[in-house]
RNA sequence: CGGGGUGUGGCGCAGUUGGUAGCGCGCGUCGUUCGGGACGACGAGGCCGCUGGUUCAAGUCCAGUCACCCCGACCA
């Protein structure tokens, strides 16, 4: 029978879980807090993780890879990195386990105590800046623009799939500048970067923005930031880059000798995104059917499936569909060919719906005859029959309209959930009522801020990078502001 | 860390006053089907989360314990 899915209106969670589940991208493990990320979901990961490695290597950045483990005292260097991250790490203790004296399994071995423990990262600025110490002597080594693709260990409380997990796979880039503006300048470059990849590869509209104080990235001078807004109201973070002065290089002793010879800090950014963004991807665009995948993101972009009653009918299908597959691959269009015999074609309609493939083709004795397929596509759920001469053509043509359907119908969901709020009252009812992100004055103070987070539960999720600046009173102290910032119950 | 819930074939679940475990899906074989999740026949598959207790007898009652999920507080 059918794979239920949970509607968007009855539970939207529920349902979020259940297309997680049900489209095969991950499921819980053994281990509280960490998931299996399964290979149709991997296939998606894989595919952001290709065009970011593409975009950051255009930008002349070059990979490597820095260890998982972090010595304690590391840690400690930067008062506020490690104020920020010290609730959520997990410990490496011990390295040894032994038998158990009383024969049940294995017991770590207390001889076996780690002199300095070490800590599993939960981000790599304290190693990375210990060594590049050793990197950097004179401007002319600079800049370095690294990025690692790894996991790290957030201990989270409370974990949800994609968007919350306690390991989670991601890429960190950290940059060292001779000078501030140089900092400045990639902190934006990567952010910009961020948001192209978001609205052209992902089809999510995103807001680029500068965090307050309270949602500043734990010993950064600026957090950069783009802001999605997911279909149940709610926005979601989706990618951070960070400005972080001369904070590092300090703590860890970070100089260089500039033209004149003179000794000077090194200026520093981070950047990264995470597996987080699978869980964007699905929220953003997909229906009560399932998954709904951008053209550039999906593993598989036309499904062709065989209709027929007998093995001689197929044998004429398959002939045809032998003909159109190499065209499709010819463009640079993934396709497969579903012949299974077990499965029914409509039970294979299902299943492609439910896994989000944009296009799918169906063929059968009728279009044989009339030398036409039915093209079904993902987004609009809409079929047309169609000639199979050129067919190509139209599928390529098809596949980059429906990228561009998608982002535009999520960007006027986006659009149309931005609403001005000038009062206290009218912005506790658009946030109960309406959702999506509120434009408001702010004061300025993260004092402000925290009450309207106890009040509302809404946070500041950024000032925008385009705001107009424009004279008003703060919503809730009623002190000037100067321009709007983007309020929002934040996943 | 609080509040709630759930642990029974691969998955989803039922199991009444205690009496020796069942349904749907899936799986295997065969046949008929095949343009929106097909049908029939036969078949395989279970230490009822774990430990202890009560009892002639425990999936069921009692105590303990572990795990996971959902909802909050903290966070990308």
């Amino acid at each position: 029978m059918a794979k239920e899915i949970t509607t968007r209106g009855d539970n939207y969670s529920q349902w979020y879980l259940d297309l997680v589940n049900k489209a095969d991208l991950a499921e819980n493990s053994a281990v509280r807090g960490c998931m299996v990320i399964k290979p149709y979901g991997y296939a998606i990961w894989e595919k952001m993780q290709a065009q970011l490695d593409k975009m950051f290597k255009e930008t002349g950045h070059v990979n490597a890879y820095f260890p998982l483990f972090i010595p304690k005292s590391f840690f400690s260097r930067e008062a506020a990195h490690v104020e920020g991250f010290a609730k959520e790490c997990a410990v490496v203790t011990h390295y040894r386990l032994k038998n158990d004296p009383d024969g049940k399994g294995v017991v770590v071995d207390p001889e076996a105590k780690l002199e300095e423990e070490l800590i599993i990262r939960p981000t790599s600025e304290t190693i990375i800046w210990n060594t590049y110490r050793n990197w950097i002597q004179s401007h002319r080594d600079l800049p370095i623009l690294i990025n690692q693709w790894a996991n790290v260990v957030r201990w989270e409380m409370r974990t949800r799939l994609f968007l919350r997990t306690a390991e989670f796979l991601w890429q960190e880039g950290h940059t060292a500048h001779a000078t501030r503006e140089e900092a400045v300048e990639e902190t934006l470059k990567i952010i910009n970067l961020y948001a192209d990849f978001a609205e052209k590869f992902m089809g999510i509209p995103v807001i680029k923005g500068i965090k307050s104080e309270n949602e500043r990235f734990a010993g950064a001078v600026e957090t950069y930031c783009i802001e999605g807004l997911m279909q149940d109201g709610k926005a979601l973070q989706c990618g951070t880059s960070h400005f972080l002065g001369q904070n590092f290089a300090k703590a860890f002793d970070v100089m260089f000798s500039n033209r004149e010879g003179v000794l000077e800090h090194v200026w520093a950014t981070s950047w990264g995104v995470s597996t987080r963004l699978m869980g964007a991807l699905v929220m953003a665009h997909s229906d009560d059917n399932g998954l709904v995948l951008p053209p550039n993101l999906a593993p598989i972009q036309v499904v062709i499936v065989p209709i027929y009653k007998n093995k001689e009918e197929l044998d004429r299908v398959s002939a045809v569909a032998d003909q159109i597959i190499p065209q499709l691959k010819a463009r640079g269009i993934s396709v497969k060919y579903d012949d299974n015999d077990n499965k029914k074609p409509g039970w294979k309609f299902a299943e492609y719906e439910l896994k989000g493939v944009p296009v799918r083709l169906a063929m059968g004795p009728r279009d044989l005859e009339k030398g036409t397929v039915e093209v079904a596509r993902r987004d609009t759920l809409t079929k047309e029959v169609l000639p199979v001469e050129g067919i190509d053509e139209v599928i390529e043509k098809l596949l980059a309209d429906i990228q561009e359907n998608i982002f535009r119908k999520a960007t006027a969901f986006r659009d149309e959930n931005i609403r001005k709020a000038d009062t206290w009252e009218e912005f506790k009812t658009l946030l109960t009522e309406k959702g999506g992100f509120i434009s408001a004055h702010w004061d300025g103070t993260p004092e402000t801020e925290a009450r309207i987070k106890e009040e509302t539960k809404a946070t500041i999720r950024c000032i925008p990078l385009d705001a107009e600046p424009e004279e008003g009173l703060c919503i809730y102290s009623g002190q000037p502001s100067a321009q709007r910032v983007l309020f929002a119950i934040a996943y």
